[in-house]
RNA sequence: GGGCGGUUAGCUCAGCGGAAGAGCGCCUGCCUUACACGCAGGAUGUCGGGGGUUCGAAUCCCUCACCGCCCA
């Protein structure tokens, strides 16, 4: 056999992948009598790019998928894109840009088309790239949002939405971005805390004295153009005598009356604000409480329209500054403060948004909401970390309605049409709610005149809150649907629970009467090594292809997988990830170790007496380490179980027990032991890989095939259960005094300056009949291999002579000389002191404990019994410690 | 303004009622026949400040400070 010393990655991904996908082991399969455990993917848009985000979840994915499917559960991982509307559009704009071609050129069929090209062209890479990762999906099963049957599931959606009333439409305030040139909802405006002025402008009294007036502070001064009044608090005694008479609105010369409104703020700026009902929220409503005009003097374009004046024309912001000169200019602006205030900026391409009325179509959220609530709240829907529960059922209390058209050409048309003729129109003239259906209208159902389609599209949230039933081929009552639906996990990033997660919920219900997962486990965000998110503008985005050509696919998942810790974003350290490659490394030559020693023969398995001492213990912590691992995927604590594996690879399988094999492998060692031995590397190899598998899972493959006795593909082997508790706690604590004096005689060594491959006498004296009987009936040979011995003498009491030095572990004290050594008195005695400094320490603290008078009452007895046990131990250790330095003094 | 997190070794973070931990970094030795992507040894912490509950607090409660996120 020919293993080489370092695990090339490059060498066997794709081979491993090809051969996984063509041989249909990710298929699901609905007749196999498993029970199905099942994840729908968050679909990745089209735009194309794989980040850290994909990387994050597809590792934590295929981790669930991998292992439930070694469980044996039928599992299933459909995966799919999103055809993203607005930002796969604002890509595509972009691309015809270079062209020098605007989407209006071509003209909305032709762009569409264009469009679908570029999906054609990239939608499939993304998926490609989540084969590099290892995504173990059944890839006969992929979606898109815009497929056909998803398309008439949306058409569905709404029709029935809208027969149900739940769907209107209306002339309402909305969130505008200039920029995309589309309504957005809630959700997609990002709101950023923004150093600006609040401006004090003094409105004139009509007919008052000169100076009298009222003085309105404002952020946005550009909007008083359109200002329709000027509202105070009716309890306010400084403008309560106010109310009724009207101002001069300064530039624009017209009168606006004081009005008086319970929703006014008296401490905010002067207790006066501006009303401008067609750009503010607040003041929207405000204006149809006092039936005002609406002046819209912002256009939907960003720039100022014909009821703006002298600003006609000018960018808003242009009109802003221009507006404050004038106010300044004629004495209107009493003064200016700084004020720290939220903006709102598009989501998608960070414009400032504006807040506009215009006519949009709207889902009425409340009986969506409520049941969607009340599923989590009784535990039908489990969110993990739990704290995102209250996050969530938060936003559902405070949850409005939602506006779901979209001035843009990419997505789903609304299916919504108007008559020519006789003026009926969808969503808000409709009385028999005949002009939206699942069939195209040709003809007004109620006048038989001609009829247009509503030009515009879905939210593309209103698609994906569809996707774990509209993938399994919902409205139809399809096979996949019966049993592949409700799933079992939605995993995703936190960042979207309200756009997806929550609305998913709210849709499953509605339309298949079930939730639609049973746990939802929100990972953190991947952020740089130093914590920040990464973003372009600074360049400290991580590109996942190249770190898998750097590191590897298993280091990258790995490392990803070790990171996710419950409720805390992720800093990617690619030092980090330099680990995670060495531990592939490493495990790859313990598997090389043990792969050369036990040749291609599968070893016999032993009797029970034919264990060792170090064969049960390492037998035992392989159990122990499967259970935990199982125990923590459980719960869904990536981290503690890669963690797990981690430390029981490196530090228990390769630190201890293959060194300790090679005292069993050894050619004076009796047959019996060298079967066993070999049995037992076998056996853990195999079972680590097993277990590893769903987190590296090319490197264990490309191993496990070596394994003797391997059959078939690691993907379909069965996982370890392991089993907690079963292990024997004496041995344990037995190995552990074992590991305390190999590591003592190594400090004296390494402290003297003794090289470790240098050979020693030895004596070692231990504390009791059971370390005797540890050290001597059961683990001479593994010490030998464990420190290098030239003689090993166990005996009852050390007889000091010239030329040993000292040393004391928990549970032996020992002699030991190097025959060349010289012995560095002053140096010996430093650190025999220093050791006795830390004993007595903690000999000390224990002693403290005890001494406290209620504490053996109340403290549980095996806490007490525990820290009488830790005391005596180190109260001997202070003792030998003295006794050896005494003598290093005579 | 409302809510939610966080503050533990130089850095990134576990631990969340019973001996202060990991990885990386750092220091000192080693090419010891699986691995230098390695081996062995070592140093490093008033567990943000203050108060309380408890036999016992990094861990529970109160309070303050600072940092971050979400929603208005």
């Amino acid at each position: 056999m020919d293993i080489p010393k370092q695990y090339d990655p490059k060498a066997c991904e794709e081979r491993w992948y090809q051969h996984w996908e063509a041989s249909g082991y990710f298929k699901a399969d609905s007749s196999s009598g498993k029970p199905p455990y099942i994840i729908v993917i968050p679909p990745p848009n089209v735009t194309g790019v794989l980040h850290t985000g994909h990387a994050m979840f597809v590792t934590l994915q295929d981790i669930l998928i991998r292992w439930k499917r070694m469980q044996g559960f039928d599992a299933l991982w459909l995966p799919g894109t999103d055809h993203a509307g607005i930002a796969t559009q604002m890509v595509v704009s972009k691309e015809l840009e270079k062209e020098g071609l605007h989407r209006r050129d071509l003209g909305r069929d032709e762009f569409i088309q264009r469009v679908w090209e570029w999906r054609k062209e990239k939608g499939d890479t993304i998926l490609l790239q989540l084969r590099r990762l290892g995504a173990s999906c059944d890839w006969s099963r992929t979606r898109f949002t815009l497929d056909k049957d998803l398309s008439r599931a949306v058409r569905k959606a709404f029709v029935d939405l809208y027969k149900e009333g739940l769907i209107y439409r209306g002339h309402y305030m909305i969130n505008w971005c200039p920029k995309c040139g589309t309504a957005l909802s809630d959700l997609e405006v990002e709101h950023a805390e923004t150093q600006g002025h609040l401006w004090h402008v003094r409105y004139p009294l009509q007919g008052g004295k000169e100076g009298e007036g009222v003085v309105v502070a404002t952020t946005r001064p550009e909007t008083m153009l359109g200002d329709t009044a000027v509202a105070v608090h009716p309890e306010d005694p400084r403008y309560k005598h106010l109310v009724g008479k009207s101002l001069i609105l300064p530039i624009m010369g017209r009168l606006v009356p004081i009005i008086a409104d319970a929703m006014v703020d008296r401490t905010f700026g002067t207790g006066a604000v501006k009303i401008t009902p067609a750009h503010d929220p607040n003041d929207f409503e405000a204006g149809k409480r006092h039936h005002l005009k609406e002046i819209q003097v912002i256009g939907l374009d960003g720039t100022m329209t014909g009821n703006a004046g002298p600003y006609e024309g000018q960018d808003r912001f242009a009109a802003r500054k221009a507006v404050v000169k004038r106010l300044e200019a004629e004495g209107f602006l009493v003064k200016v403060d700084g004020h720290t205030h939220a903006v709102g900026h598009c989501q998608r391409c960070a414009t400032v948004v504006e807040p506009a009325v215009s006519t949009q179509w709207f889902l009425k959220i409340g009986p969506l909401a409520e049941p969607a609530r009340q599923a989590v709240e009784r535990g039908e829907v489990r969110i993990i970390p739990e704290h995102w529960q209250k996050v969530y059922l938060n936003w559902m209390k405070e949850i409005h309605d939602w506006c779901i058209s979209r001035q843009i050409w990419w997505g789903h048309r609304i299916p919504a049409f108007y008559c020519d003729v006789c003026g009926k129109a969808a969503g808000t003239n409709d009385p028999d709610r005949l002009l939206v259906d699942m069939e195209d209208l040709d003809a007004c159902p109620y006048c038989g005149g001609t009829v247009h389609r509503d030009p515009d599209v879905l939210d593309t949230w209103f698609s994906s809150q569809l996707w774990p039933f509209s993938t399994m081929g919902w409205p139809d009552r399809t096979e996949d649907l019966e049993r592949y639906y409700p799933t079992t996990v939605l995993e995703t990033g936190y960042d979207i629970l309200f756009f997806w997660v929550a609305r998913m919920i709210m849709a499953g219900l509605k339309f298949t009467g079930r939730a639609p997962f049973r746990d939802v486990f929100l990972h953190g965000l991947v952020r740089d090594a130093k914590g920040r998110k990464m973003s372009k503008t600074l360049g400290n985005v991580i590109d996942p292809l190249e770190l898998i050509d750097l590191y590897g696919a298993d280091a990258v998942r790995f490392t990803l997988a070790i990171l996710t810790v419950p409720g805390t974003d992720v800093a990617l350290d690619t030092k980090r990830m330099e680990g995670y490659r060495a531990f592939a490394n490493k495990l790859w030559n313990a598997g090389r170790f043990v792969l050369l020693q036990v040749g291609e023969e599968v070893p016999a398995r032993p009797a029970d007496e034919d264990l060792s001492y170090w064969d049960r213990w390492i037998l035992d912590e392989c159990d122990e380490a499967a259970a935990r691992v199982n125990q923590s995927l459980e719960g869904y604590k990536f981290y503690e179980a890669s963690d797990a594996l981690y430390h029981f690879v490196w530090h228990r399988f390769c630190d201890w027990y293959v060194e300790v094999s090679k005292a069993g492998l050894g050619k004076d060692a009796p047959e019996s032991r060298r079967q066993a031995t070999r049995w037992v590397l076998v056996h853990v190899l195999d079972t680590i890989l097993r277990l590893l598998h769903p987190f590296m899972p090319f490197i264990t493959e490309e191993l496990w095939q070596l394994v003797p006795g391997a059959k078939g593909s690691l993907v379909l082997a069965s996982f370890p259960a392991g089993a907690s508790g079963s292990s024997d706690p004496e041995r344990a604590e037995g190995i552990e005094a074992l590991m305390d004096l190999v590591a003592r005689i190594r400090n004296v060594k390494a402290e003297k300056g003794i090289a470790p491959g240098q050979p020693v006498d030895l004596i070692v004296a231990p504390a009791d009949a059971e370390a005797r009987r540890v050290l001597q009936d059961l683990s001479q040979d593994e010490l030998r291999v464990l420190v290098r011995l030239s003689s090993l003498e166990v005996t009852q009491a050390l007889n000091p002579e010239e030329g040993w030095t000292a040393g004391v572990s928990a549970r032996y004290k020992f002699s030991l000389r190097a025959p060349q050594a010289a012995v560095d008195v002053e140096g010996e005695k430093k650190r025999i002191a220093s050791e006795l400094k830390k004993a007595t320490a903690e000999r000390d603290k224990f002693a403290a404990k005890l001494q406290s008078p209620s504490f053996a009452e109340k403290a549980p007895a095996e806490v007490v019994d525990k820290t009488r046990r830790l005391q005596a131990e180190f109260a001997r250790k202070v003792v030998e410690l003295e006794v050896a330095l005494a003598r290093l003094a005579s």
